[in-house]
DNA sequence: GCAAGGTC
């Protein structure tokens, strides 16, 4: 007892939470944050832009400093550590190697003011609850892991050069003024995705075909079967015939099962992100901005988060009533065991052991805004995670043949609608058949020939995109938003009606690259990263082991790229 | 005029 803290969280929600949890334990804590990173690696001034060749961003990495690029914590920090110098260091960032290295960021300034302090602690924990935070004040480390801080270093420094080696010689020698030629280990590999399915477009091979379709009439309901392909309009149209003059088909099969469909996980970004591009037509990063405009105004929970799985003591009477209390209220009568819903969340598998999945928090008013359609979404999709009920229905499916050719038709529907009712974004219409019986005569009451055409895989969405970026490991939770809206700003593509078509420049980018060396284009330099940061961790490797290692790679590949430089300025080309 | 990662 007696002891005098000074503790920093890595942002003011954090320290709200902190302060109240200290204030309950009265521990005599003075609590403040940072607002995510305090430095940025860069190389220095004398290495700008035109004044060294890009190779020697490689030979002389030792030259990178840290640059202050949030000015007023920096200066407030400073202040307090001066002020309060008496009082014991507690760094409280997140609980990942990115707040490990904030946690660093913290302790050096600690450092510029005081020296180094005899003592300082690290607090760890998972969840805001005071539970969790009690075991986390308890248990508070001795020192920061080093392994964390320099497994996130090692990325930093990586991107850096990498980044700044390449996009500087490819910049360069296509002369261009104002939009760099940019390349990165994120919004590369998130271009190549786009071009790798404009090539998929380009190889497929449109084939007509044709095929019969003929009405039939059950219990006075008129259905619509269709037969196999032809490719020849000859054949499909002298069967036809001869089926017309027959004027039935038989049914051979017919089937109806039941399929369940679960209720929707808790919401993690990613899940929100995808969602709303669909819903509502904008990109993933203006998505991401509304939710946090939503947070810091207490609408909704944290908005990035990897995490699906509620913790097992959760209070979920708060957002309830949040849903409850608002002006869609009305959609807990559609919750399981109403009037007395219990909370009964469908969980998914993913814990990123810092936030809890997004939830609402209290009312938006209904006021027809985005903000209003993203606090929809998530208060509809908390409850049919929660509160809602899985749905089920019916699936069938018919065959019905005269000779060779075989009819068929599919039908679906819902018996059961379940969280629909609360969460109705994505239902697939209804679309029953009769029921038909094996071995009983169609009347044919309509048949004709009509044309069909393969179609190439689509453009992709935003949402197509985030999921394959989340797939292959490109960008985090907080930052895979923002690469589709580079590689457009860049010109490496345009999004038309949703979707994404690479320019002219996109495509050679991407062909000259893979042409030096696939690794510079594919998600597989995201992959390496990863394994050196994992081997940093295990201890297998320093970090500077790590970089001389990597960027040995990296440096061959940029000479590479060096030999074939008159082939760059054919990147400019004509824009388009 | 560069990267990717935090967060407001």
């Amino acid at each position: 007892m007696g002891e005098k803290y000074i503790v920093v969280a890595e942002k003011p929600s954090v320290a709200r939470e902190l302060r109240r949890f200290f204030k309950y334990m009265k521990i005599d804590a003075l609590t403040t944050s940072t607002r995510g990173h305090i430095y940025n690696l860069d190389f220095p001034s004398d290495m700008g832009w035109g004044k060294v060749e890009p190779k020697e961003l490689f030979e002389r990495y030792d030259r990178i400093v840290y640059k202050v690029v949030d000015k007023k914590t920096y200066y407030n920090l400073k202040k307090l550590f001066r002020t309060e110098r008496r009082r014991i260091l507690v760094i409280a960032t997140d609980n990942d190697s990115e707040g490990e290295l904030i946690g660093y960021e913290i302790l050096r300034i600690y450092e510029e003011v005081n020296g180094r302090p005899e003592k300082y602690y690290r607090m760890r924990f998972n969840s805001l609850d005071y539970k969790e935070l009690r075991r986390a004040w308890l248990k508070k480390e001795r020192s920061l892991n080093w392994r964390w801080v320099y497994k996130a270093l090692f990325r930093t420094y990586f991107d850096l050069i990498t980044g700044a080696a390449f996009t500087r010689i490819l910049t360069y020698s296509v002369g261009r003024r104002g939009n760099p030629i940019s390349w990165g280990s994120c919004q590369t590999p998130t271009l190549y995705f786009v071009v790798e399915r404009e090539r998929q477009r380009k190889a497929f091979k449109r084939e007509k075909y044709y095929y019969i379709a003929v009405e039939v009439e059950k219990n006075g309901v008129r259905v619509t079967l269709t037969s196999q392909h032809f490719k020849k309009q000859r054949e499909a149209e002298y069967l036809a015939k001869e089926i017309g003059e027959a004027g039935y088909i038989t049914v051979t099969k017919y089937s109806k099962e039941r399929f369940g469909e679960r209720r929707p996980l808790p919401i993690a970004t990613d899940y929100l992100l995808r969602d709303l591009t669909r819903i509502m037509k904008i990109d993933a990063a203006e998505i991401l901005s509304i939710a946090e405009d939503l947070y810091s105004r207490g609408y909704i929970s944290y908005p990035r988060t990897e995490t699906d799985r509620y913790p097992a003591t959760f209070d979920h009477s708060q957002p309830y009533k949040a849903v409850a209390e608002s002006e869609i209220g009305g959609i807990v009568v559609y919750t399981k065991g109403w009037p007395n819903p219990k909370p009964n969340p469908r969980q998914g598998r993913k814990d990123d052991k810092a936030h809890p999945p997004i939830y609402p928090v209290k009312p938006y008013p209904r006021d027809g805004s985005k903000h209003w359609t993203v606090w929809e979404y998530v208060a509809r999709r908390y409850l049919a995670n929660a509160y809602g009920d899985d749905a089920f229905g019916f699936k069938q499916s018919v065959e019905a043949v005269y000779g060779d050719v075989v009819f068929t038709g599919h039908g679906r529907y819902y018996a059961y609608e379940g969280f629909h009712k609360i969460f109705p974004y994505f239902r697939a219409r209804d679309n029953p058949l009769p029921e038909f019986q094996v071995g009983e005569r169609l009347k044919v009451l309509n048949i004709e020939v009509r044309t069909g055409r393969t179609e190439p895989p689509p453009r992709l969405s935003e949402a197509d995109l985030l999921k394959m970026m989340e797939d292959h490991g490109i960008g985090t939770d907080a930052t895979r938003a923002m690469y589709p809206r580079i590689i457009v700003k860049r010109r490496y593509a345009s999004k038309r009606g949703g979707r994404f078509t690479p320019s002219k420049l996109g495509m050679r980018f991407i062909e000259f690259l893979e042409e030096i060396d696939k690794r510079l284009v594919t998600p597989e330099t995201r992959r390496y990263v990863e394994e050196m940061m994992r081997r940093i961790e295990e201890g297998e490797l320093s970090m500077e082991q790590a970089l001389e290692k990597s960027l040995e790679i990296y440096r061959s590949l940029f000479d590479k790229l060096v030999e074939h430089k008159e082939e760059i300025d054919g990147l400019a080309g004509d824009k388009g």
